[in-house]
DNA sequence: CTGTATCCTCCAGGATACTG
DNA sequence: CAGTATCCTGGAGGATACAG
């Protein structure tokens, strides 16, 4: 781990809110988990495109902000599984908002990046 | 300019959202173009701590992404000024709900990062 | 004042190998 | 299967100089 440079800034709302959903694969995480807890090896086959090692490290993230929660069972293989709490359900509406948005303005996203 | 490599996923409307308003001073200019329109140097005089160029390269964005647009003037000294788009409004109630939720989550954050 | 051109730093995220 | 340790690289964003 590594120190951020430029420090955070606190002050700002938003800020805070892209420290803890602004990561790659967090806003989809959450979104999967908020359809029901889920093993690593469930994200890691729903997300393919992303490396395990970074699936984990977001899903450390997003522990260590109190958004989701980890179960650990004491089972061989090891299991465990990942879920929301209930922090992490207030930020629901805010990720459905974004990707409401973002489905609307597709289209008009697709001729800005002259996609067929 | 350079082409991004891993291809940015149009089918995900989280990341397109993202892609309008992710960059790190635009959801601020977009706050402060809601509040009428902005020249770059009081743009600059706003976000200090933001190098010029910087800004310049989020309006530009901003612009092409068609959020806000620019006005020219032609004078001397040159003058130009930034306002908010139609389509740009569409956002405000977006960048709203993150700086709310991110100010609720603040005490938790401080927290977290052992902030007195 | 507005805007571009260069150059550079640094870290999120990708790849892989490994341990328990 | 879960998780960690290394190593690496692209590219956002910072700094500065300059042009119109």
């Amino acid at each position: 781990m590594y120190e951020k440079k430029i420090p955070f800034d606190i002050d700002c709302g938003i800020r805070i809110t892209m420290e803890v959903i602004g990561g790659k694969w967090k806003s989809c995480i959450i979104q999967e988990l908020s359809r029901g807890a889920k093993r690593p090896s469930e994200l890691h086959r729903l997300f393919e495109e992303a490396s395990p090692r970074v699936i984990n490290q977001q899903l450390k993230e997003l522990e260590m902000h109190g958004v989701i929660q980890k179960k650990i069972f004491a089972e061989l293989p090891p299991r465990s599984e990942y879920s929301m709490t209930s922090t992490g359900e207030t930020l629901l509406p805010l990720i459905e908002q974004m990707e409401k948005w973002g489905d609307n303005f597709r289209p008009q996203m697709k001729e800005i990046l002259n996609i067929k």
